[in-house]
Order: structure tokens, then C-alpha cells, then sequence
DNA sequence: CTGAATCCGATTGGATACTG
DNA sequence: CAGTATCCAATCGGATTCAG
């Protein structure tokens, strides 16, 4: 791939390669609704499905399935399903989750400090 | 919220209110496509509409100028236009548009990193 | 040159009902 | 409990055209 390649000549710390820009995907991931705030609530540990609906009002269970397939997807958290009589799905942050996490906390706190 | 665990509490849940979570909008904001490529490229130093247009390869008229417009109105970026036979419109980066700048390196720089 | 105005298809998030 | 399946209104980004 040459450096003129439209999809990533606009990649601003690296010239060529083929996924040198995941950056903006990721942007484009955090800024879905929910996504950093389910990363969020993870960080305080593992949680279940119903746990995370609880600390989440309002999203509808659609949504915060697509949010943890995404997120599971990404290899940001791992999903443990323990099969029982009332199921179980735990959902807790991989190392990568952890580090976008604090990434993002800088983020909250910017935003905090920087309130008007 | 007493810090039992963590220091930012009180962002997560986000009630029917105005906006209780500064970090959630930003991180929207950053996620509509093309804002923090803008930020990135001024970076830089001032850059005029067009060349930014050039930098930016796919993007339309309509959507520079609303990016642009979301920036200056969250203080991102300077407009300062400059009346001349050819109008001149120079956009830069303030001081808080380059404080998250910062922190989008870093997401950049993990990005990287962590792709491999 | 620097936009504003329109139109449009695609995607998104949400409400709701239903299932193993 | 932990989702899946539909349906739907709103939003988004892009193409195009026009204007100061």
C-alpha cells in the first residue's frame, strides 16, 4: 500500500501500513453510547449481565448486548458463562480493557478540570 | 459519592439531566468522524480551510464546516478570517484544543502499540 | 476561497415483545 | 437470568449545487 492510499494517507503518526490508524476506529467505538461507561463500571471488577443493566438505566437490552459483543470483541472484556439453574454470564476487563480504561480516565478527568 | 473505589463516581450514571458527564460528550464528539483528524492536523500549526480540505481527502464541504463550527464552539479552535480579494479563513488550535490533543496521542500511541 | 443549502441513503439507538 | 427478534424515528455522513 503506497502512502497516497486515501483510507490511511490521513493517518497522522504513521505513513504507510495497513491498520497504522486504529486510533480513529477506536474514537469511533468510545463515542457509541454506552461503551466507555460500561468499560467504566467494569473497571470496579467482574459484573453480570443484569448488574451492568442495573448501573446503566435506560439502555435497552439490545443495546447492551451489541455494546458487550463489541467489547468482547475488541478484546476488551472477557464474557464467563456459568451455566446453572438462573444462568450466569460474567463480564470483567482483559489487560487491553484495562489500559484503554486509564486512557480514558485521563479523559474524565481533562473534562473535569476543564469544565467552565 | 463517598471514593470507595474509585475517584470519578459520580460521571457513569447519567441521568435524564443536561449532561452530568462532560468525558461521555467528548468522547462522542471525538467519535463523530473526522473532528480529532481536524484536531491532529492543526496541530501542526494554523491551517486555512482548504488546506485542511486537502488534508482530508473524502471529506465534503458541509461536514468540514460543521466539524469546524463543533470545534470553535467547544473552544477547541480559533477562526479568525481575514478579509481580502481571496477570503482567508485561518483555524488553530487554543490551549485546550492542544490539552486534548494530548490525550488523544496517548490513545494514539496505544493504538499502536497494541495492535500488533 | 469559504462556505451555506438541499437532498438522500445508511446507520444508530431505543421501545417492545418474546425465548431458552 | 440473559439475551434475541422486530420495528421505528432520529441522526449521520456524503454528494451536489449554489452563493458571498
Amino acid at each position: 500500500m503506497t502512502t497516497s492510499d486515501s483510507s490511511f494517507a490521513q493517518c497522522p503518526t504513521r505513513p504507510p501500513g495497513p491498520e497504522s490508524c486504529g486510533a480513529e476506529d477506536w474514537l469511533a467505538f468510545l463515542g457509541h453510547r454506552w461503551n466507555a461507561m460500561i468499560l467504566w463500571h467494569l473497571s470496579e471488577g467482574s459484573l453480570r449481565y443484569g448488574a451492568l443493566q442495573d448501573r446503566l438505566p435506560g439502555i435497552s437490552p439490545k443495546v447492551l448486548s451489541e455494546r458487550l459483543a463489541g467489547l468482547v470483541a475488541r478484546g476488551l472484556v472477557t464474557r464467563q458463562e456459568v451455566r446453572a439453574a438462573p444462568p450466569e454470564v460474567h463480564y470483567a476487563l482483559t489487560q487491553k480493557g484495562i489500559e484503554l480504561r486509564e486512557i480514558i480516565a485521563q479523559l474524565y478527568e481533562w473534562a473535569e478540570n476543564s469544565e467552565a
